[in-house]
DNA sequence: CATGAATGAGTGTTCATTCAT
DNA sequence: AATGAATGAACACTCATTCAT
């Protein structure tokens, strides 16, 4: 009865693992060339398949990436969320948020950088409407924490905020074009590297930074 | 017949204008809608012609993206150069390099912003190997930098270079994607606060740090 | 495994009657949205399986249409051969095949509009030849009785035949586009109707006419 | 400076009378094969030039439909409109509708055509809204006329109205499948003898109407 | 008998490019 | 120099059809 197909290695595999597989393939093409320049085709080839029976499975080119960047932003904001729900101090929620965001870098680095790149071009479709409202929940997110971080003495007053967003957020993110799950660096000592670098700068010295890091 | 054109305004243009003219308008386009999503015809109504004329100035759509790039690189490379080559030490070499980023992002953002997001996708023609040579180059550059600052002590020695010049990499070149001419802060302002916030951290506190800049 | 398949109210259909079923929700699509701009796909969904099941049951759509058309100019044309058959004067046989084809329509309307819509794109498929005979036939068929009445006196001369003739065809099929089976009118009303329209004209008076009727 | 193209014969053509070309074709193959049916490709292979092309001239195979039928539908009504607003008797405006019907069939058959083959089809999508508005006012317009008739003793009372105008519209229109511009009967002819038939009958003898006729 | 996954030819459409004028 | 009509390859997508289960 159930529809046992087999994959090239005669490996039984489900429907949504097809899906899976699909979405997979269809991720990493649309990262590296871009949504755009990335055939239907090319991605069938990549999932060993042809070009026409990808429409069984989808309903176009479109959906595809809908399902990659929703369901990587759904996984993106409960992490987030939880974070900031912790009551940390701004130091640790700084910290928290920046391994939480390389965690999703080692969990979905397509869909990253599809979110990186694609995002200008996709939101004119209302159907991706979503992707500015979380680029936006992004830097309300930052902002209060840096804010507060100013205000209570944690970071410095005397470079700006918005300016400081910018330098997190498009550090953090592009991170993703060459972060490899199996490189050299784990994803969580990348994190605190960065962590390092961004709070206590890389100039050497017994800083009172480093002590309270 | 004339061997002067005339612009809406009636004033003589060039062909070298002209030309001028057609790729500022492409890297515009090239820049923000992408390279493979903007139409030669979109460049050319951007400025003013139709779109068969744009092949009486160049011969493809890949020669607008190639002069635009290789224009842009020879000026940024001999910024660079000079800046190398005027034997000053880590730390200030490094603020210089950041400074002259940031000039280039001034004067060039749209080539900077395709010289970003196209290269991936351009170097796999062999027209476009200059865009890998001119990448290695910037991080041979950067790590010579680097790795002569750790050495000397002027950079700190836990964090790995290689880490540290992508975060650098990574920061200036994305600040092409909402840096505007006249926005609020003009580009030394911005460089200066870059150069503040990678060398000493987003952390208050009356670090050696900050006494040494 | 079970020889016997049981629709959705549990009741045991034969094959027959599921080819049946088939072909009557095929006609009916057909029928109305055109023989090409439906899929096998809708077919198969209004007969309550899936689209590679109809498979099963016929070798291809164009089957499907054959069965649809054939089947129903068999019984047409028995019908007719009946009515020429009778030997009839010409007034009485032009109301016998008028109430004729009323009868037709009023049991396969959905083939009727399939005959009027599709014969000339399926009649360049070979198979579909007996479509082009039938038209041919038919023609035959009324020419013979209106050339017999106008002959006899029955009919007025002072028309071209061959427009009459066209004049009753489309007439009488392209009801099949309007008719419902439980409209207001049922098929011998509506056939009655028609042949005191065509016979006697739509304008009042006491015509001889209405006395002959 | 003008582009004068020049047909496979030579022949200077403007751009206007290209796009009619195309439209005709497109009409003439929209009319015999059916929209769906219809390639892109097959229209502009009878235009005489690549599918491409035809994107040049026009949006999309629907804009060609649309244009078809919009300009015919306004020129039908600009003569319905004409005739009905001249005042004439029941009898004298069935008359002159049924030549003005005649005449549009003449002048514009292919779109007749579609107009009755396809309306149901495209009228789907709201751009094609005033297909179902036309017939709308067809119907309206026709009823008027008969129950004029009907109340003044022009028209038979024992015919259902509604079942008039369907014999009518379906008779007159239907006559696009088969009538032909350079056919042995001219419209006006082919017109006088449908008034004919319909008004008086077909069946001989003295009858009063063919006094009044 | 029916399913559901896959096929591959074909559809409407886009777009870089050509070229006579 | 620029125009505008045309080209033709490529694209996303559809759909009748096949077939192992």
């Amino acid at each position: 009865m159930s529809p046992r197909r087999r994959d090239p290695d005669g490996i039984a595999v489900s429907r949504a693992e097809r899906r899976a597989e699909v979405l997979a393939a269809a991720a990493d093409l649309f990262a590296s060339r871009g949504y755009a320049a990335t055939t239907v085709r090319e991605v069938a080839e990549a999932a060993g398949i042809l070009g026409g029976s990808l429409y069984y499975h989808f309903d176009s080119k479109e959906s595809m990436a809908d399902e990659i960047l929703s369901s990587f932003l759904g996984e993106m904001w409960a992490d987030y969320d939880r974070v900031t729900a912790a009551g940390l101090g701004p130091a640790e929620t700084f910290r928290e948020l920046i391994v939480s965001s390389f965690r999703s870098i080692d969990r979905h680095r397509a869909a990253v950088m599809m979110y990186q790149k694609e995002t200008e071009h996709l939101a004119q479709n209302p159907r991706f409407g979503y992707l500015l409202e979380s680029r936006r929940k992004f830097r309300e997110m930052w902002l209060t924490v840096l804010d507060k971080g100013v205000m209570d003495g944690t970071f410095r007053a005397d470079l700006d905020t918005g300016l400081i967003y910018r330098f997190i957020r498009d550090t953090v993110w592009v991170a993703a074009s060459w972060y490899r799950h199996d490189g050299p660096l784990p994803a969580d000592e990348i994190a605190r590297q960065y962590i390092t670098m961004t709070l206590d700068g890389i100039l050497a010295g017994e800083s009172l930074n480093a002590l309270l890091s």
